[in-house]
DNA sequence: TCCCAGGTCCTGA
DNA sequence: TCAGGACATGGG
């Protein structure tokens, strides 16, 4: 990896299997904009960044070296070799065409309490309802981070932001019934917070159980957060486009949620996590099984 | 108006 | 264990 520092700005060159839309559009993370030049600037880590792709280089606008080891290389998962997951998992024509058309694929390594708070709030929900949400929440009770490009951005909020939140303002956020299961999550977190930033350390069957204690908190929820903040790959969470994919391409239609992980699970192995990412990705941008 | 969304919870077999 | 309805909200 060669990284090259410019006046506010970090340039990766040569950097393989990253796109910017692809990382960010596959559904793992709620906090970014689309802009007019095809960037996407995005909220992480108490920051403001901007990422864009040019030729082969990935350029990191509104940060600088310091930032770029302590934080961005492990949140974009530099480290991990996407062309050997790839090449290992592409062994039948329906993956291969779900991994080359979400060929940039990265899962980003997330914060464990956003992502917990994300996910609650995700439940019978639509994608842009839920980066609505997320965002009045962070604007009501976060922190103001500052100015980029003209527009002011706020933190996500902390455990102990949203505990104090007043639950009738964080209904106006427009969290509906998730309202009282956000505000009771985050009080819990305060007492609980080692358990939960150590969840990652555990196996996958402590981490699981332990998730699913909270209110909220469901089979789908709980190995997304185990998925996108946990670095626990072996999971195949199933949601409505998961289970259209796979009943459209792998399985028969009568097939169970839960035989369908089961399937995936013992199909992809310890690679069911990056395998879940290409196939929601397909799925959702090309409507299969509508 | 009705249906549905990256589901979960509760209830009753 | 498992099916079925309720749940806030907003877009199609």
């Amino acid at each position: 990896m060669r990284i090259k520092e410019e006046k506010n700005k970090i340039i990766i060159k040569d950097q393989p299997d990253f796109e910017p839309c692809h990382i960010f559009e596959c559904g793992q993370a709620f906090r970014w904009e689309k802009q007019k030049d095809s960037s996407y600037t995005v909220v992480s880590n108490g920051k403001v960044i901007n990422v864009a792709k040019e030729k082969e280089d990935i350029i990191i606008n509104n940060t600088d070296i310091e930032d770029f080891y302590n934080i961005w290389q492990d949140y974009f998962d530099l480290n991990t070799d996407y062309s050997s997951i790839k090449s290992t998992l592409d062994t039948d024509e329906i993956m291969k065409t779900a991994i080359n058309f979400g060929q940039g694929i990265r899962i980003l390594n997330q914060d464990e309490f956003e992502t917990m708070i994300s996910f609650i709030i995700s439940a019978n929900n639509r994608i842009p309802m839920i980066k609505k949400v997320i965002e009045n929440l962070s604007i009501n009770f976060g922190d103001k981070i500052g100015e980029y490009n003209g527009k002011l951005y706020y933190s996500f909020p902390t455990y102990e932001q949203l505990a104090n939140a007043p639950i009738e303002i964080i209904r106006e956020c427009k969290a509906g019934f998730r309202s009282e299961r956000i505000k009771e999550a985050a009080i819990r977190i305060i007492d609980e917070k080692n358990t939960v930033y150590d969840l990652r350390n555990k196996s996958y069957d402590e981490a699981l159980e332990y998730l699913l204690s909270y209110k909220g908190v469901g089979n789908k929820v709980a190995n997304c957060i185990l998925l996108f903040s946990m670095k626990q790959f072996s999971t195949f969470p199933v949601d409505v486009w998961v289970r259209r994919v796979m009943q459209e391409l792998y399985v028969s239609k009568m097939t169970s949620d839960k035989e369908i992980r089961k399937f995936a699970e013992d199909k992809f192995g310890h690679m069911s996590g990056y395998a879940q990412q290409y196939l929601f990705y397909y799925a959702r941008e090309n409507g299969i099984g509508r």
